[in-house]
DNA sequence: CGGATGCTTGATGTATCTCAAGACGTGTGG
DNA sequence: CCACACGTCTTGAGATACATCAAGCATCCG
């Protein structure tokens, strides 16, 4: 098991495989990147948060974060996960303040990139443009998933639909063996993610788990049927756009 | 008051003027999208379908339309309104499939923009791509507002901030006069795009009658009490990132 | 040992859905 | 011109899915 905080852009460069092939010249254009300042989180700590004044570009490299909104009174609601590989905000310093903030769920490490420095890498290189245009639409097509999910799906099918989704992201970066992933992240956070009380979260899981869909322990989970999950979540993976593999 | 159909790229660009000051030549260049073709559809109508390949741009220039999302059995989740003045799908030609449908909800008109064309409108226009981009960013944010609202805020809340967000999208094509506006959606739209059932939302919206929040008949919406409105919704405009005004 | 943190379970209340039906307005065809 | 269908809003009754409150237990860690 490799350790994946030594992997650099190994990851984002996996992720973007999945849209289109890559040639040497990209991936030596990408490297660049691993100039770029490395950060270290512990879990649970935010990393930027909302009305800052974004300016910088932050590229995971291991751990998991999310990005989350709340409320005055408290009320949290995570709206997406990134995973090694993700970008947190590719395009977001153009604007003025920050209209979400981003935390870490577990350690994380992350480059801090700054704008110009990713120009460089992109400058004259088309194909990785698109391949990132590609990843800012995927990361916004998951957003619409995740308001099916909210609106309209029960707490199982939301529950194997969010599995599910992160089985093939991770499986993207190489994360995933026999059908299993490491889910380093509470029962909370799942409920603060699926718009669902922790307790109600923790019933579901039962469910899921007497029904012989998924085993979830020690923050392992293996999906066990993963034709049934799927048709359980009316899972359609097309919203990933992964055109290749 | 004006028709609106015949407006052209008016809406446009008034929505872009409230991110930055665009000047004649970026107007001048904007002009150019009005010699692309001029669609109409009925209310109600599909105008592209989840699975399709897509190869234009939609530019809406009259009514109102939606993307949404739908499952096998039926359910339905709207993801987005979409009023005159915005793109549809800027980028989502790189991908080979959409992951969505867009559908009519009033009669509506929208010009059918080829990629090329575009690219030859931002060409050499750093402001315009820059405005476009932001553009990009507000459909993005507005989909976590969305998410936060279905996953956390009460239907009272939800209604509130739907309506608020209305309020200052419409604002800024100039289609609100004296804290009203048309709402030409039905309650069984705002229960799709709130995950409510259509006999919650009239009761709902019953509630915020009697509460001196709306006024609401005929198609047309009046705040009655913004600040208390803003309040209960809890809504805080940033992210819909209007620089000027 | 004491205090976090996370998972689990039970009891209770209620917000919201579902089903069903009626009222009203509008357009359509006989 | 009337009859009828259709879309939209409204109301009532009943069922239930989910939240909330509360507590217990395990594990880990200083």
């Amino acid at each position: 098991m490799p350790d994946l905080a030594t992997l650099g852009i190994e990851p984002l460069y996996r992720l973007l495989s999945r849209f289109m092939a890559l040639d040497p010249a990209d991936r030596a254009a990408l490297s660049q990147l691993e100039g770029a300042a490395l950060c270290s989180k512990p879990a649970r700590t935010d990393i930027a948060r909302e009305g800052e004044n974004p300016t910088v570009i932050r590229l995971l490299v291991s751990g998991w974060a999310c990005r989350y909104k709340d409320l005055p009174d408290g009320r949290r609601q995570i709206v997406g996960f990134f995973l090694p590989g993700d970008f947190c905000d590719l395009n977001v310093y153009i604007l003025s303040e920050l209209d979400h903030s981003i935390g870490s769920l577990t350690a994380v490490r992350y480059y801090e990139i700054q704008p110009e420095q990713f120009q460089d890498v992109i400058d004259e290189r088309p194909r990785l443009t698109r391949a990132l245009l590609w990843h800012e639409m995927v990361a916004s097509g998951i957003q619409r998933q995740w308001l099916l999910s909210i609106g309209q799906r029960t707490p199982v099918e939301r529950l194997s639909h969010l599995f599910i989704e992160l089985y093939y992201r991770l499986k993207a970066v190489g994360m995933v063996h026999d059908h299993a992933f490491e889910l380093p992240i509470t029962q909370h956070h799942l409920a603060e993610a699926n718009g669902l009380s922790l307790v109600h979260v923790n019933r579901t899981l039962q469910e899921m788990r007497r029904e012989g869909l998924i085993e979830l322990a020690d923050r392992q989970l293996r999906i066990l049927d993963f034709e049934r999950l799927k048709r359980t979540a009316m899972f359609n993976s097309n919203y990933l756009h992964f055109n290749r593999d």
